[in-house]
DNA sequence: TTGAAAGCGTTACCAA
DNA sequence: TTGGTAACGCTTTCAA
């Protein structure tokens, strides 16, 4: 077995705490006792203070969590969750902590299990679709969390965008070049992936939060442009990839009246659609595509979509948790979006 | 303050043995008792045990850490990265194991230091430059680990590929198409960076362990066509990154003889290299570029590549973490590499 | 089925 | 500058 601090100490014949002091407080003792220690646990192999152990006696682990929905394998697929995650990570290291990635269960009891065994010092909480029960469980543990989707209470810390004005913005854009007759493509849209083609009866059904405040930000556009949510025909991906987009997005030829555009939820969808639209001929080319979050293959294929700045808040969520803020007003921050237009979105073709 | 597990015991007037086996080991007591205990503990807001006292107890964290050298804002710039991890995750969730993704400060005692804290039971050796400081760290805190380049002990778990022999394939392939004057394109390639353009005395000098076998197989099968080490001209990127890849080829144009191929060691720096020679106009179009790791991007541009199986990668190492093999030789597993030609190959130019 | 006792490997505090 | 003592919060024998 790894020799313990203990036996160093015995070894080197001072107390436990000296060579405790040895690693972690170095002015607490003379450089030669120190030197002394030292190169006496090399001798033995000790390869320093165990990490738990440490962390259960000073109250603090060094790693903040960041809660997924689903499987990490699956978050992953969309390069938005990439880059925040990069932006946490970049914010982190500034901090010595580590990261922690933490994939939840899609049952309550088991999410509530994953947060409850999570060895850190916080959490960042990333698109989560059932925020209550989670928060519900971190609130338990009494860690410290940033949101970045749904806000929570109005003390808790909280970074994100302001969706649904930011969803407008792209509809408006839709609305200004002449489209009346749209699709808006999301996932979890319904409790349970029913067809793909369905009829809402409202916005406010819709469970994923995020999708939710996007669709209803579209249909704000439309609905100062005299189309009412009735007529929106909705597509349900069953979830946010680029397959499922595409999926959902098939259904569209057969209606008798096939819209004009179709407005993602997120780009990965978004691709998927246009992948859909591709194989349709020449309609399909016709028809407007926009998406969102702006990751980077969208300037290479042309999506016109609303970016959202992926890394900032990613490292803004991170610093949130890790430089609490004096004052928990200023714990609540809005990041800026902007429609990027480009060439998937287009006028109503006359026909 | 958080009540703890003792104060569950008393209030419900049991052991803290008992309370203890209520969350652990519910067979070991009556179910009425555990409800008794578990309600109580929710009144009082017990989150369930502490997740750091229990590691310590047992012995065991239900993490694995994933190595990184350096910045894991840096790292995820590559896809075949974020690729890798996606795979570790996949098998650590099914082990119900978080992932500890721990970058690695450059600086030889920061890294050992990083590694010595990490509160995990096994490592996953994601592509490091100096593998030996980092292995010594690991073997010291007597931890299982599983590499992924640089193969170690004999007896070590390992999973990769045959980097030389694929490379020689990516080579071979621009020698039948006629290219006789080529550059290689990768990073690390010397101590400290030098100038863009340079000769290499000998491949055996590259430090990066990748780079080297890499280069070392685009060497081989120039040899073979006649074409020595030292007629082949070395492009060196300051990091692994598409700008970097870019800036390094640009040095190209300005060669009295410039090569009409550039062998790159990965994806990233072959798009690099695509950008550049695309700003040299009609000569640069000319100019054959292959790639190493076959990411995403790749198919949509065209690029001819190497394709290693990145998802399969991760998801071996974890496994082989966690599912060790009974005999120790099967823990060395060598992955299939595929030669993908695209567009971005075609024979010489006359000219 | 339940409980008492003995740690797991550290660090913090206070006294020397 | 050094050492003793008491936790940190839990799990695991083993005995009742």
């Amino acid at each position: 077995m790894k020799p313990t601090l203990k036996a160093v100490a015995e070894a080197v014949g001072v107390s436990r705490s000296t060579v405790s002091n040895a690693y972690g407080r170095p002015d607490q003792l003379s450089t030669e006792l120190r030197e002394r220690i030292l190169e006496t646990a090399r001798q033995m192999g000790y390869p320093g203070p165990d990490p738990t152990a440490r962390s259960l006696r000073r109250g603090v682990v060094g790693a903040i969590g960041v809660l997924f929905t689903s499987r990490l394998s699956y978050a992953f697929t969309d390069p938005f969750a990439v880059r925040f995650v990069t932006g946490v990570a970049e914010a982190a290291e500034r901090h010595d902590s580590n990261l922690l990635l933490v994939p939840l269960p899609p049952d309550a009891s088991g999410a509530r299990r994953a947060v409850e065994n999570a060895a850190v010092d916080g959490f960042c909480v990333y698109c989560v679709g059932d925020e209550e029960g989670i928060l519900a469980a971190i609130r338990g543990r009494g860690l410290p969390f940033v949101t970045t989707s749904a806000r929570s209470g109005a003390d808790d810390r909280w970074v994100g965008i302001d969706e649904r004005a930011a969803a407008r913005s792209a509809a408006a854009h839709l609305v200004e070049l002449g489209h009346r007759r749209v699709a808006l493509l999301g996932h979890d849209v319904l409790p349970r992936a029913a067809s793909d083609l369905l009829r809402v009866a409202d916005v406010a059904d819709v469970p994923h939060p995020t999708t939710r405040d996007r669709f209803a930000g579209f249909a704000d556009a439309f609905a100062t442009a005299g189309v009412p949510w009735s007529d929106l025909t909705v597509l349900t991906a069953r979830d946010n990839t680029r397959d499922a987009g595409a999926a959902a997005t098939s259904a569209l030829a057969s209606l008798p009246e096939p819209p004009t555009a179709v407005l993602a939820a997120s780009d990965v969808l978004a691709f998927g659609a246009l992948d859909a639209l591709r194989e349709q001929g020449e309609w399909g080319r016709q028809v407007s595509v926009t998406g969102f979050d702006d990751i980077a293959e969208a300037a290479t294929v042309g999506l016109t979509t609303v970016r959202q700045p992926a890394e900032q808040k990613g490292r803004t969520a991170a610093e949130l948790l890790l430089e609490p803020p004096a004052d928990a007003r200023a714990g609540q921050i809005l990041l800026p979006t902007t429609l990027v237009v480009r060439t998937s979105s287009g006028p109503v073709p006359r026909s």
